[in-house]
DNA sequence: TGTACATCAGTGAACGCGCGTTCACTGATGTAC
DNA sequence: TGTACATCAGTGAACGCGCGTTCACTGATGTAC
């Protein structure tokens, strides 16, 4: 209001313009999927379509954005529920990953569809979504990280393992957000990352249609189950 | 070539145009996706875009044949699958359907997305996909069945499950193709379901893309792990 | 504090394109007698 | 076996629509002196 200069109250407008133009693209999402509209969006927010440009470069760097924010705000979901639980409880962090993570999917199914469901023909991710998309695994990471390190988990004796299989998965723990549980327990949660994804796509895209009613409880007996198999008491 | 009437061949045409038309639509799936142009197909098929209403009544509805095959074709390759290993080699069968699912899917990407990526924006699905929906799952339940009738499968002691979930399962159970089994192994059996799709989902939509390099033996790995926890040897 | 210039947001028209679907039509194939 | 009529496949033009992107422009906001 005061000190600063004028210069960042035309960014200010700029930058609540551009998140304008990114909420109504959200909703469009439910309409269009992932080609949605540039001149839809537009006429929405009263403005002419080429006046989009001066935000996005293009229909495809719009989407981007969109799929960048959908993969922070399902991994900020994910950690703040992690964080909200004490370090000493796996099992309770475990299960409100899981709980926050479909929480979030069910309250942006359109979101959760663009960058969990099939893939967009012809349009290629940037690599700086890379990160983004891997705070919830990394979440997950971490559990098994604390676990073992705390003596609660442990290797699943005489598991075996391919060598290619651990050669990747030997890969994968180098780095510093994955590190820290052997190769055959990160094994066991990626396979329950996978389920739990599964399981969120199927409620998600109507395949518990008019199989399942009690859905709440039904993911949380899945995740139990899941809890169990990567070892949590 | 001699009894059948003439009505007959132009019925035989019929059916091999109404294929072609398909067969050339799957292909556009890549392209286009779930939103393929009738005009395309009737273009490289030599036609022009009105002819194909005389094979289907809209492009919804070639879509819809399109769905009903991909459901038929990867759950024709499970039960196929199944039926070639010995009855009583439970994990042999179970692996053959997660292989073979896996299989069409990498051979058949576009028409995988259609059917488990996300849904269709304004299109719904007609009832008469349910039932070919259902034959994969089918095919595992099959497996349930067999393995609890011969002992080989049995109730995990002590697993509580809510009652709500179990309402819903027995619900399930009351279906023949999914009888057989108790609840509390169908509840594994679904989770194995659904972490079976997840895993072909990550790998189909590139979610192992950097991470996992030897992707047939983390597949079997991971199929393995989910054996052992629905419970077979 | 005031002026001269540069930056930027938004306009409106246009380009060139593709789409699903309808409709009246031609000509070939099938059927009934 | 041959003829008269009905069915059907495919044509080509048209309707009415929406799209992404470019471009020269106006007028407002910001900056340097």
């Amino acid at each position: 209001m005061s000190t600063p200069s004028a210069g960042s109250l035309r960014a200010r407008v700029r930058a609540e313009l551009t998140d304008q133009i990114k909420a109504v693209a959200r909703r469009h999402l439910g309409v269009d999927g992932a080609d949605l509209s540039l001149r839809a969006v537009a006429r929405e927010l009263g403005m002419v379509s080429s006046a989009v440009y001066r935000y996005f470069p293009s229909r495809d760097d719009l989407l981007t954005a969109l799929i960048l924010d959908a993969y922070n705000d399902i991994g900020a979901a994910g950690e703040r529920a992690d964080a909200a639980v004490p370090r000493t409880d796996l099992t309770g962090r475990y299960l409100a990953v899981c709980r926050a993570t479909r929480h979030w999917a069910l309250a942006h199914p359109h979101e959760y569809a663009l960058i969990y469901g099939s893939p967009v023909p012809g349009y290629a991710a940037p690599p700086d979504t890379v990160d983004p998309a891997q705070r919830t695994v990394a979440v997950l990471a971490a559990i098994l990280r604390d676990g073992y390190a705390g003596g609660a988990l442990t290797v699943p004796p005489g598991e075996r393992m391919p060598r290619q299989v651990r050669a990747d998965l030997t890969r994968v723990l180098a780095d510093p957000r994955f590190a820290g549980a052997p190769a055959a327990l990160l094994a066991r949660g990626m396979t329950a990352w996978a389920a739990l994804f599964g399981l969120i796509s199927f409620e998600l895209f109507g395949r518990f249609e008019t199989v399942i009613s009690a859905r709440d409880a039904y993911f949380e007996h899945q995740c139990r189950l899941l809890a169990r198999f990567i070892g949590l008491p």
